[in-house]
DNA sequence: ATTCTTACA
DNA sequence: TGTAAGGA
């Protein structure tokens, strides 16, 4: 499938799939016209890096992990290089940090929305802006 | 109509 | 990341 088909089915722009190849991330083969050719495991795989990315794993990672992983993000090899395996509890310890940081604004945000909403109850005449 | 590359905002 | 330019 074209660039087109592949974006429509992942929700991922043409731009950040151009991207993803320009990384190493995923790359398609090349059709004679220089359009490019991608698999039907390309859905999944397009799915499973933006996955990654949205945890903050740079892509230089990503490129090196993604033979590692499976569909759903199931580990499935063994095989890793010690550099590998090093690398991934790096990001293990960062991923951990990201969430503890996101952990206290969630709860930060849920303080202030339930003092809001408390604050509502109690002065419902509150014609504020 | 769709894609391609390069480059700028 | 989006968008524009200039081609195929």
């Amino acid at each position: 499938m074209r660039i087109g088909e592949l974006s429509e089915r992942t929700g991922i722009s043409r731009r950040m799939l151009r991207y993803y190849e320009e990384t190493g991330m995923l790359i398609p083969d090349r059709c004679a016209n220089g359009y490019r050719n991608y698999g039907e495991g390309s859905v999944d795989k397009a799915l499973q890096i933006r996955g990654l990315l949205e945890t903050g794993m740079p892509t230089r990672v990503v490129k090196q992990v993604l033979p590692c992983l499976k569909q759903l993000g199931a580990i499935h090899d063994f095989d890793a290089t010690p550099e590998t395996l090093h690398l991934l509890e790096r990001e293990l310890d960062g991923m951990s940090e990201r969430i503890a940081i996101m952990s206290r604004n969630r709860d930060a945000i849920a303080r202030y929305l339930a003092a809001v909403h408390s604050a509502q109850a109690r002065e419902p005449q509150g014609a504020n802006a």
